[in-house]
DNA sequence: CAGATAATCGAAAACGTTTGCAATAGGCCA
DNA sequence: TGGCCTATTGCAAACGTTTTCGATTATCTG
C-alpha cells in the first residue's frame, strides 16, 4: 500500500535509480533533478522499505539486545543506555527476555539470526559451552556479552568482544567496608552461581576474608530477582538468627532481604546491616536508604552498543574489545559499625 | 556468509522452490525428499533469512512498542508483557524511549513505518493532532494506543484501538479513600497535563471533591519521573506546609514525593499521607510501604499486542477495539486518618 | 568546430525468498 | 494402449531496493 521508489520514480519522470540516488543524496546528480525527486517523494508520503534496501545492503540496521528480564531496574537502565546508542546511530533494537533460561535464550538468539541483525549484545545466563560458542561464531555476527566472568574474558580460548563492570573490585570493596564496620556474623546472598557477575562478586568478597584469616561468610546462591531473594531471606532467618550483615549480589536482590527483614521485625540497619550492587534508582527511597555498589548501568549498555557498532564497521577485523566500568561504594544509611569495630579496622589497615 | 536456500537446493538436488517448500512444510511434496531436504538445511545450518522473506510476503513478523521511557518500573512491566506476548507469536518487538517528546516519537514512528512493521504500540505523550492521526492512518498499520484519555476514546473521529487501565475509576477511588480518611488540604502531583491516563485521574478525583461540595485540592503537573516529582514537592513544601495529603499521579511520582518528605523531615504518613497509583514492585520496600492502586501492568502489555496481532490477521477489517483494564486500591501504610476525620465522614455520608 | 572530458542519467543485475503456473511422471480406468 | 488424473517438481516472476556499467548529453579546450 505505501507508496514504492517506483511510484516516486515514474511520478517524477526519472529512472528508479536515480530516484534511487536522489534521496540518497548521493554524488552525480543534477541538483534541480533532486530537488523535484525529493518533492515529489514527500508529496507521495515516500518511505523507504527498509527491509527491501536491507536486503540488497546486506545491512539491516537492527541490533538485538538479550537480557534476563527488562522487569529489573538494572537492565531497564542498562537497555536504555544501548536503546540510545542505538538509535543514534540510525539501529533499532529488539528486545528479548530470556529469563535466565539457556533455551530460551538460545532460541532468542536464532530468532535474532534468522532476522539478519547487525549485531547481539547479550547477558549469557552461562558461561558458552563450545558448542555454543562455535555456533556464535559459525554465524559471523558480532557479539558482546555483558556480566561475563574474569575467568572466562582472560581465556585464550574467548573469542568476544565483553563490557563488564569491576565485579571483583566491587567484591572486594564490600567485604573491606563489611568488615571495616567491624561485622564478623556476614551472609552473602547471591545471583545464579552460574553468572559471571555474581560468581566474581562472590570469589572477590570471599577472597578479602580468607586472605586476612577472617571466618569465611555463608554463601547463598540462587535467582537474582525480588521473590527469590525474599525466600531465601526468610530461609535464612529460620535457621541462622545471628546474622548481622547481609552483603546481597544486587540491589534487587538487597530489596528483597530488606522486604524479609522487615516482616520479621529486624530492623535496618539496627539489628542487621545490609549493603547492596549497582545503585539502582530505588536504592534512594527505601527505608533506610541502601548503601550500594554503584555500577553505572547506562554507560554499560550504552558502550556495549557502541563496540558492536564499531565491529560492525570494521568488518573484518574481530579483534575482540573488553572494556572494564569501574565501580564504587555508595554509603547510605543501610550499614552501621558494630561494637569493637574500632579494633577490627585498626587490624586491617595494618595488612 | 550464511548459506542461502540456493546451496541448500543445490546440495540437496533440487529446485530451490521445492527446497522452499519443504522448510515451510507446505502441501504437495515429497515426505522423502522432505527429509532430505531438511536434514541437508541442518547440515549447512541454515537459517530462513527473515528480512528476504518479509521482503515478499509483505509482513516483517515484527512489532514496535513506543513508550516514554524503559526505566520507569510501569513501562517495564507493561513491555515484558508485551515482549511475551510478541514472542510467543513468533514476532520480535523493537522498543523505543520517546522520553514525552512529540517530535522524537514522531520520529520513531517514522523509523518503524520504514522498517514496515507489522504494528504499533504506543503510548502517546500528547492527544494525537489531525494531522498526525491522518499520517497513521494513511500508513495502513494497525495502531494500539495506551493510556488515551477516556475522551478522545469516545470521540467518534477516533479510529485507533486502545487499551487503558479504568483511570477514571482509579482518580474516583483515589478522591474517596482521601476524603474517607478525613484529609482536607490535599495537593495532587500529577504527570503531564496532556497524558490522557494523568488526566483522567486528575479530573476523576477532582469531580469528586466538586459534587461534593468540598474544596478543590491543588494540582500540579509535571513530568512523571522521579527526579521532577521530588523538585515539585520541594517547592511545594516552600510554600505550603500544612498539606496533609499527597495523591501522586503514579508510584515513581510517589516516590519522588517521598524522597522529598523524607528529607524535609516530614514523616509518612504521620505528617502527610501519600497515595499512588500502579502498583508497582518496589511500593512494597519503601518505608512506609505505598498505598497505591494497582493497574494491571503486564496484562496491558499483552492485551495490546494481542489487540495488534488480531488486528493484523484479519487485514481488511479495522474496527477499533477497546479494552478497558480495572484498578483497586490497595491499602499499605502510607496513609492515615487524621483526627476529626469521623465528622467529615458523617458530613460526606449525608450529602 | 572537432574532439575530449565530465556530468548526468537509464538499463539491468542482484539480494534471498515465496508462489502461481507449467511440466513431468506415474497410476488408473476404459 | 491411450487418455486422463494426481502427485510432485521445476521455471520464472515478483517483492523494493542498491549499484555497476554504459549511454547520452553538455561543457570545455584548442
Amino acid at each position: 500500500m505505501p507508496a514504492t521508489l517506483k511510484d516516486v520514480a515514474r511520478e517524477a519522470g526519472v529512472n528508479i535509480s536515480t530516484a534511487s540516488r536522489a534521496l540518497n543524496n548521493a554524488f552525480g546528480i543534477n541538483v534541480d533533478t533532486r530537488k523535484h525527486v525529493i518533492k515529489v517523494a514527500a508529496r507521495l508520503n515516500y518511505r523507504p522499505n527498509q527491509v527491501a534496501r536491507g536486503l540488497v545492503t546486506g545491512r539491516s540496521n537492527s541490533l538485538g539486545l538479550v537480557i534476563s528480564d527488562i522487569r529489573n531496574p538494572f537492565f531497564a537502565e542498562l537497555a536504555r543506555g544501548a536503546e540510545d546508542a542505538a538509535f543514534n546511530a540510525g539501529c533499532d533494537l529488539v528486545l528479548c527476555n530470556s529469563d535466565q533460561n539457556a533455551e530460551k535464550q538460545m532460541r532468542y538468539v536464532e530468532f535474532l539470526l534468522a532476522k539478519r541483525v547487525g549485531g547481539i549484545v547479550m547477558n549469557s545466563v552461562t558461561p558458552l559451552d563450545e558448542d555454543q560458542q562455535d555456533r556464535l561464531r559459525a554465524a559471523g555476527v558480532p557479539i558482546v556479552l555483558l556480566n561475563v566472568s574474569s575467568a572466562d574474558r582472560h581465556s585464550p580460548a574467548w573469542r568476544f568482544s565483553s563490557v563488564v563492570a569491576d565485579n571483583l573490585y566491587g567484591g572486594e570493596i564490600a567485604a573491606k567496608y563489611l568488615i571495616g564496620l567491624g561485622h564478623k556474623n556476614i551472609v552473602h546472598v547471591a545471583g545464579p552461581r552460574t553468572h559471571g557477575a555474581f560468581s566474581d562478586r562472590a570469589s572477590a568478597f570471599l577472597k578479602v576474608f580468607r586472605e586476612n584469616g577472617l571466618a569465611k561468610p555463608k554463601v547463598v546462591f540462587g535467582e537474582h530477582t525480588f521473590g527469590a531473594a525474599y525466600q531465601s531471606t526468610k530461609q535464612l532467618l529460620g535457621t541462622d538468627r545471628n546474622i548481622t550483615a547481609i552483603f546481597a549480589g544486587n540491589d534487587v536482590i538487597a530489596f528483597g532481604c530488606m522486604r524479609a527483614l522487615m516482616e520479621n521485625g529486624i530492623r535496618i540497619p539496627e539489628d542487621v546491616s545490609i549493603l547492596g550492587f549497582d545503585n539502582v534508582e530505588m536504592t534512594q527511597i527505601t527505608s533506610p536508604p541502601l548503601t550500594t555498589i554503584d555500577q553505572p548501568k547506562y554507560e554499560t549498555g550504552k558502550a556495549a552498543v557502541e563496540i558492536l557498532l564499531n565491529m560492525i564497521s570494521k568488518d573484518g577485523v574481530r579483534e575482540p574489545e573488553h572494556r572494564i566500568i569501574g565501580v564504587h561504594l555508595i554509603e547510605r544509611q543501610s550499614c552501621r559499625k558494630i561494637s569493637g569495630a574500632a579494633v577490627q579496622d585498626r587490624r586491617i589497615a595494618k595488612r
